[in-house]
RNA sequence: CGGUGAUUAGCGCAGCUUGGUAGCGCACUUGGUUUGGGUCCAAGGGGUCGCAAGUUCGAAUCUUGCAUCACCGACCA
């Protein structure tokens, strides 16, 4: 490709409304253009970019046995109201209707689609267990799109669904799929880790997360620094601390706290260790049948924080986690939400493990700029059921048994599930068994978020010139940048020369062929983040050599011109 | 959806407080100059000042409403 036949759109300046450094390159270097909130044009060199993750994701899904499909993006309600997550789904779900005023929404994920084909499609044990995927895009009306690309509306994802008779068969494609994950990010010579995670809406028991470790990843990750351990922090069990809880030692104290609000207020107006504190969350109670709402009691210690993945997994909390009102928390507790405590309360208590192991602790009074000292379990509050319901810090011990917790932030760029029956019991998807007899379907599913790959690759590999391409995803492998190439011949025909031979050899290879200075080409270049640099000048010409620069390591050579295809062998 | 902020040329911004009919840098066009790291000189083109209403002789500037975009929270590949 020559630059002047090419869409080279690379900016000077950083645009204004581009947060992370990923988006910020994406839009400098010419990969993408936003169009709306969260939808964006692939430009043709974010789109060769793009379309190199999709083939190496491609090719390792089919490795792994995978049959690739092409589902439609727009599907009918009724198969959504049929799994029942018309309603589940919420407000991400985009809702259509055509012409006929018949409904449909834009696929965020397929599952629906796939479970009625393959119900429709198979009828023995015989054609077990199957795998299929396909690489499209997909829509999701976030609440908030932001980054870039990273969380955009609109973007492109491979999905793989596989269908089993027996949950053992699941086991063993889940495991093939996790290894072809692994592998696929190894080629893409990103540096992951996969993780324990929730299953979140999509449902199901078993499942992994992949992230890209990047400080600008939107999850915390929970490490251990002793073993392989990891997991999402939403997941990460918190372990109850060990030995006995001590006994109590003081009184139980009443003491003012005027204008006490929230924990920091607390610790400076009573100069006590926010360890030794804990706070009470009202939250809005799991609603049972024709009961008015209620409102249980969260208790964590001073310096933990809420995990609210834990907390709705709980039977007896409102799942989504909603937090309780103003009025609720004026007619459960008798004060405003700063002087909340368990002592004496009157609903339901959850104490997270931690909490539940102080003794002589503060807390809230239950009455306006009040609070209690000497508190303690049992002798002071009683009624009380233990959980684990807050997020992992650093330096917990693992919950592997070995090691202590670090957290990183990662981008998750990969999610695979065992959903089980979920979805083949909605969609009446079985067939029949050795024994004549109809069996329904379990399934895992596996998502990869394809062009969120795209700027995790670039949070992973830049420098302040620019994006620097793993060699697998680079748009061009070379580049070729003549010195002033319209006064010298010599310099031209050389150009061209390679350039020829390059095409011929069929490498991806990008002709600089502006009139443009030197200094304004190489920092295209950088910008685009081409692994290679051919630099042919006058300066060479006469020893029949031209200047070779490494874009990743920044090291120069020269290399005769005879020499320059065997670099691509 | 809640909180915050922005919207003036393709991009980045100034002008708004104190109303008088729009400017800077980059980019673009033309000519010259320069040619191994974003040259320099000269001349040019390009703007319904987000939209609508109001106040006023007069609105980018003041008022009100709306829209869009972004940031902080909940969602997720």
């Amino acid at each position: 490709m020559r630059t002047s036949q090419y869409l080279l759109s690379t900016l000077k300046e950083t645009p204004a409304n581009a947060e992370v450094i990923s988006h910020q390159l994406m839009l400098r270097a010419g990969l993408v253009r936003n169009l709306a909130s969260g939808l964006y044009t692939w430009l043709p060199t974010g789109l060769r970019v793009l379309k190199k993750v999709e083939q190496i994701v491609r090719e390792e899904i089919q490795r792994a046995g995978g049959n690739e499909i092409l589902m439609p993006m727009v599907q009918p309600a009724d198969l959504w109201q049929e799994s029942g997550r018309l309603e589940d789904y919420g407000p991400e779900l985009l809702r259509i209707n055509d012409r006929h005023k018949r409904p449909f929404v834009l696929g965020p994920t397929h599952e629906e689609v796939i479970t009625k084909l393959v119900a429709n499609e198979l009828s023995s044990y015989k054609q077990l267990p199957l795998n299929v995927f396909q690489i499209q895009t997909k829509f999701r009306d976030e609440i908030r799109p932001r980054f870039g690309v990273m969380r955009g509306r609109e973007f492109l994802m491979k999905d793989a669904y596989s269908f089993h008779l027996e949950d053992e068969c699941l086991e063993k494609t889940y495991q093939i799929m996790f290894d072809a994950y692994c592998r696929i990010f190894e080629r893409l010579e990103l540096n992951f880790r996969p993780v324990l995670a929730d299953t979140g809406s999509i449902g199901g028991e078993k499942s992994h997360e992949f992230h890209v470790l990047a400080d600008s990843g939107e999850d915390d990750i929970a490490f251990s620094d002793a073993s392989d351990f990891a997991a999402n922090i939403e997941k990460a069990e918190a372990l109850a601390p060990t030995g006995e809880r001590a006994a109590p030692t003081q009184e139980l104290t009443k003491v003012a706290t005027p204008n006490v609000k929230s924990m920091d207020d607390l610790v400076q107006c009573l100069s006590v260790d926010l360890k030794t504190t804990v706070k009470t969350l009202l939250v809005v109670g799991a609603t049972t049948e024709d009961a008015a709402e209620t409102v249980v009691a969260l208790v964590l210690r001073g310096d933990h924080q809420l995990n609210e993945i834990k907390a709705e997994h709980l039977p007896q909390i409102a799942s989504p986690l909603t937090f309780a009102s103003e009025e609720q928390i004026l007619a459960a507790a008798n004060c405003n939400a700063g002087s909340i405590g368990p002592v004496g309360l009157n609903i339901e208590v959850i104490v997270d493990r931690s909490a539940a192991h102080l003794s002589d602790f503060v807390c809230g009074a239950n009455e306006d700029d009040a609070h209690l000292t000497g508190v303690n379990w049992q002798r002071d509050c009683n009624d009380i059921s233990v959980h684990d319901i807050r997020n992992v810090v650093a330096g917990d011990p693992s919950p592997c048994g070995q090691g202590n917790i670090e957290i990183k932030r990662g981008i998750e760029v990969g999610h695979i599930f065992q959903l089980g029956r979920k979805y083949a019991e909605a969609m009446n998807c079985a067939v029949l068994n050795e024994g004549g007899k109809n069996q329904t379907l379990t399934m895992g599913c596996y998502g990869i978020g394809v062009s969120r790959i795209v700027a995790a690759a670039i949070e992973q590999n830049h420098d302040k010139y620019g994006i620097k391409w793993p060699k697998a995803i680079a748009p061009f492998q070379v580049a070729i940048v003549p010195m002033n190439m319209a006064k010298s011949a010599r310099v031209k025909e050389t150009a061209e020369a390679l350039y020829e031979s390059l095409n011929q050899a069929g490498i991806e290879v990008l002709f600089d062929d502006r009139k443009e200075r030197p200094g304004v080409m190489f920092a295209d270049h950088e910008l685009m983040g081409t692994p290679l640099l051919l630099i042919i000048g006058e300066r060479n010409l006469d020893a029949q050599q031209v200047e070779l620069k490494n874009r990743i390591t920044g090291e120069k050579s020269l290399i005769a011109i005879d020499e320059v295809m065997s670099l691509f062998n």
